[in-house]
DNA sequence: CAGAATCCCTTTTGATACTG
DNA sequence: CAGTATCAAAAGGGATTCTG
């Protein structure tokens, strides 16, 4: 009769995960070898998510109706960040010669699949993070 | 009979997900409601991860055990990431007065289920952060 | 319209030195 | 040890101007 609960499982699981991710992202490994150090970083950071996101959910987007969505993102860090999006691939950037001049930003198919992997990580977010802020509270009070 | 391929269902899924997600960080909501701006960002700034990976590898680890381990971040803000990393519940410190001082940081249980969350995201990240290196590349030539 | 460019100011880092 | 203190450098932010 076995005694391992889906939890020890879990635990299982994860140090598995974590044993085999740490051949990559070791802190001996030269900066080209850790991802999240050097890709992860771009697109992790809290504006990039908001763009990306907002790119899953309206297909195309123009600058402005961009910095209309990330609420408070400057022109400066927003043209920044989506010349680094396009550089990285998530995003392609279509320009039409036409006055006054258009511009449509669009996700491509791995800016897609990245999405997949945030709505996860920002779904669980959404649901924990008034733990976060009850954590955050009580914290302060000590 | 049907022709719906799974691609087109996972586009179905994400955009159900993403319509449900953004009535929660709709630009117009104050700040306090968009759990992306206000709790995602230090959870997955590029520090916290590598931080957080490394504890849930290592249950125990000290100070400059983590500083050894992430590798390239200062003092001040390993100590200032611990600390906020803390005080939003992610992880424990404990503090025994002896000589020298030694101080031990550990996930909590929420950290432990974030640990899960976040290396969904990188595993995937390592998987394809060869592909985002040669687009940066592709790029440059450009 | 979509930015690039500029200026200027504030915040965040990064490196190093220092202390209980 | 586990940090704080300090200070210089970099990144971010805001406002405004300019251009095709």
């Amino acid at each position: 009769m076995e005694m391992v609960t889906s939890a020890d499982n879990q635990q299982i699981e994860t140090a598995k995960k974590l044993k085999k991710m740490f051949g990559h992202i070791d802190y001996k490994n030269p900066p080209e070898m850790c991802p999240v150090r050097d890709v992860l970083s771009l697109a992790s950071d809290k504006w990039s998510i908001l763009i990306i996101l907002y790119l899953g959910f309206f297909p195309v987007l123009r600058f402005n109706k961009l910095k209309k969505y990330v609420y408070g993102i400057s022109n400066k860090v927003l043209s920044e960040r989506l010349k680094a999006l396009e550089s990285d691939g998530y995003l392609t950037r279509r320009m039409y010669a036409e006055v006054p001049i258009r511009v449509e930003y669009r996700l491509t198919n791995f800016g897609k699949n990245y999405v997949d992997k945030l709505i996860e990580l920002t779904e669980w977010m959404q649901i924990n993070s008034p733990k976060v802020l009850k954590n955050k509270k009580k914290f302060q009070v000590k």
